[in-house]
DNA sequence: TCAATAGTTTAGAATAATTATAATATATTA
DNA sequence: TAATATATTATAATTATTCTAAACTATTGA
């Protein structure tokens, strides 16, 4: 259970104005034993729940880019209708369960990195990321 | 190249009725060499320049969702602001470049599908796909 | 310590993508 | 060809996200 001021100093070394809101979002956020998978939506209801105290709907967008913009965030981009945060912002892969519309992290050793034989010429990889949907058998599959 | 018939059959045997505005939406979908990977948007100006005639969004958006079910067409997610059809409906990978935003389908055997080693228990996996981000190579990478 | 300033937060407006509505039109069926 | 089922359309509604500009807060340094 990481402390404020322990958020404090991460934040203002990285840039970032430690502000209230800020400190309250990184509780939500990193004070957790798992990865969590969220929408901004989820988010900002989250906050309002444990914290039992309103953020502003833009102050939630602008924090969790900012959050992005300073690597302690991943956004992933599962189905156009929603965008995914994702607290682990190592590279790894992912199920995605379409029946319940659930995110989950692959653990390690599960699924191999792909070699990329060939890449796009005066290119540089950035990402190799795996995603494998997947659903109850009888479902009809997209 | 193919015909407006080919389409109405192919059409027809899947339940969907050959309208004026289907059959054209097939023609500059299915009427190329290569894959096509658009948005509906890009679609939508497509067809007003190529066939010179305006089709309402909302069929456009009707049509590719109707192809999408009937497995035409296939819908691909790679950054949140937008969403992505493609008219190459098999299983394969893609690389998406970062600075251009384009999407680039991955030629067979480049990149080999990887193994999953466990699946979640109780469901079926339908695809598995990869992603490679690429950039240039003096760029601020995400 | 306090004023200046730079950076943040906020509500609400603006935008953009997509979906819903309901009237009209078209294709299919018998 | 009439009855019906399905599609198309313009427009309205919805939703997610970004923008704006005013009010507020943290930082700096005199």
């Amino acid at each position: 259970m990481l402390k404020n001021a322990e958020f404090t100093d991460k934040l203002r070394s990285s840039g970032l104005r430690p502000t209230k809101q800020r400190l309250k979002i990184c509780e939500v956020l990193f004070n957790r034993d798992n990865t969590f998978h969220f929408t901004i939506n989820d988010l900002a209801k989250n906050i309002s729940k444990v914290l039992n105290e309103r953020i502003s709907l833009a102050t939630v967008y602008n924090t969790v880019h900012a959050f992005k913009k300073k690597g302690y965030l991943k956004e992933i981009s599962i189905n156009s209708d929603k965008s995914y945060f994702d607290t682990n912002t190592t590279n790894h892969h992912h199920f995605f369960d379409e029946d319940t519309n659930e995110l989950i992290d692959c653990d390690d050793g599960i699924i191999e990195t792909p070699k990329i034989k060939k890449n796009i010429s005066g290119k540089k990889i950035n990402s190799v990321e795996v995603l494998v949907k997947v659903a109850t058998d009888n479902q009809n599959q997209k």
